[in-house]
DNA sequence: TTACTATATTCCTATATGGTAATGGATGCA
DNA sequence: TGCATCCATTACCATATAGGAATATAGTAA
């Protein structure tokens, strides 16, 4: 896992090297995936890129709340922006911002599945095993 | 990477099939990373479990602190509580949550890399490439 | 210039949350 | 039984933030 492509001598392994600095820059990029919003534009955003005014519509909220988000994005390097005429064009900055989705993911399936084992019967989620 | 160890039906790459439900759950598996003290928290839990009273120690804050933080870090899965006499020890859950922080690392790092490249100059973090 | 569109920003409010202090509850021991 | 220790919980305060409404800014076209 990870094999070659997280290779720099600054990666930090297991959180072990992490002085409070550097630990509060980790716990902001985490609070910056923690709102559902940002999630689901990080989501709209991972087949092609899109303009404020198609993510407003997509995702049904305000623009103004779109763009406050995605300056949020923008802050933390997840998302660039390619300004078009009036457009500002927003883009997935680096596709491995998926791989922490799917981590999490998988993390979230495992926990649902024993939890559902622990209340006996199979579990709900996975009745669907094919 | 992601082998054969997440392989779950339920498992939902790239986010794609996440209603707003697991949406939700996802933003808030992160909202729980996203405060130093418990990434401190599960930072300590590394090696061996410690008890409430050797975080308190260890990490320089009220004990209600660390009991409330504990509570998150519970209700998330992330940690087990092995009640032994008057105390309380706590271990990690699935080491596996070092997976992400490593990957937010290991991102941090290149982000800066190339900011500091931007700056022109050897990236000051990266000088004592070996 | 003026008008129009698209996006960013500011102000405001309601809510959420981290921290502390105080309290409660359970265990262990004399 | 009484007391001490360890942990969890509650109440409270200060701060942070998501969201809406209004406004500002930038580009385009007439």
């Amino acid at each position: 896992m990870g094999r070659d492509r997280n290779r720099i001598d600054t990666e930090c392994p297991q959180l072990k090297a992490l002085d409070d600095r550097a630990l509060t820059h980790v716990a902001e990029y985490f609070r910056a995936l923690s709102e559902p919003l940002r999630l689901k534009i990080l989501n709209t955003l991972h087949d092609r890129p899109h303009n404020v005014g198609e993510l407003t519509e997509l995702l049904d909220c305000s623009q103004a709340n779109v763009s406050k988000h995605l300056a949020i994005l923008m802050r933390h390097g997840m998302v660039e922006r390619d300004a078009q005429g009036t457009s500002a064009f927003y883009r997935i900055a680096d596709p491995r911002i998926y791989d922490l989705c799917d981590l999490v993911c998988g993390q979230m399936a495992l926990r649902f599945a024993s939890q559902a084992q622990l209340l006996g019967g199979r579990p709900t989620a996975m009745r669907a095993r094919r």
